[in-house]
DNA sequence: ATAGTAACTATGATAATCATAGTGACAAGT
DNA sequence: ACTTGTCACTATGATTATCATAGTTACTAT
């Protein structure tokens, strides 16, 4: 076993506690956004976030035990799993949402991504830019699991690229 | 010096992955919630947080570094500092706000905070009861940092008592 | 039979964290 | 003058976690 050693989330009764006691990791964090983005194979969120092998395994099975996502057979022979978010899971959402909004405005520098959003998301309802609002621009209606369709700038996309390639 | 050595903040062009290198990090959250409350100095940080004085050293820096937080002296005999968010810090609310919405819904069990949430907010400028809305359900202003007064539940009012005490 | 793919597990070196103690600069009390 | 106290740290050594690399299992495809 490899998972870290950390408090019980009962600990503390802080709500900003019991979240950071999750997702105060970047490989939880890196490994939900995978999942977010819809990767489900452990092999693919493992090089597309970069972490090791055994991170991943222990995050997931992490992840797994806090009801965050659970685990699917895709086939049986050979047995292999696929990783999706649960409910829970999908809550986190609005954080990791936040998280992207706050590093558009201040994690890079003037010029970096060429003008734009490093990641353009559009909502699917009814087609507008919604920038880094909270609620869509253009039909007011705030903003969920599975409202976007994000558009990764040439710089991104040609990261991502680089990783699976 | 202390520092984790991570990936530069400029590793990745995602914006997720950004964040994640500065927020995943349960100190780091655990000193931002500090500072979003009001905690300002070194010791009370370091004691309501219940992390050592290395740690907190390191992460103080470490956010100052990022810009994130500013250090100021608020006497000189001894010269004392106390830390603040900047602008970019305060701008990291809607995180730590989704943090805590997603706690109350799924982090505690039934009952554990006897009916109510861990913490209720209230906003100051209507004195609606947010709940776990990112726009104020009385008046449907969005919610933002500053606007909120927190009423911490007994549990976690003794327990923050236990703390200081 | 050999190579390939997916999902892991094992191992050892390196790095971070925790618990505990100590330091420096001063104020206030005896 | 000397002890006690406060605040913001720094130092040290033991414990843990992480990273890089290699290996395993169970298959399929050629």
């Amino acid at each position: 076993m490899n998972l870290p050693k950390r408090a019980d989330l009962s600990d503390t009764f802080c709500p900003v506690g019991r979240s950071a006691e999750l997702l105060g990791d970047r490989a939880v964090l890196l490994i939900l956004r995978d999942l977010f983005f819809g990767r489900r194979r452990f092999e693919s969120i493992a090089v597309n976030t970069g972490l090791g092998p055994q991170l991943v395994s222990a995050r997931l099975k992490l992840l797994e035990g806090e009801g965050v996502v659970g685990r699917h057979a895709y086939q049986d022979r050979p047995l292999r799993h696929e990783y999706r978010l649960t409910a829970k899971g999908k809550d986190l959402f609005d954080v990791l949402y936040a998280m992207r909004n706050w590093a558009e405005q201040w994690a890079y520098a003037p010029g970096e991504t060429g003008g734009g959003p490093a990641m353009r998301y559009i909502h699917r309802a009814c087609g507008a830019d919604v920038g880094t609002s909270t609620a869509c621009p253009g039909c007011g209606v705030p903003l969920g699991y599975g409202d976007l369709k994000g558009e990764p700038s040439p710089a991104l996309s040609a990261e991502q690229a680089a990783k699976s390639g």
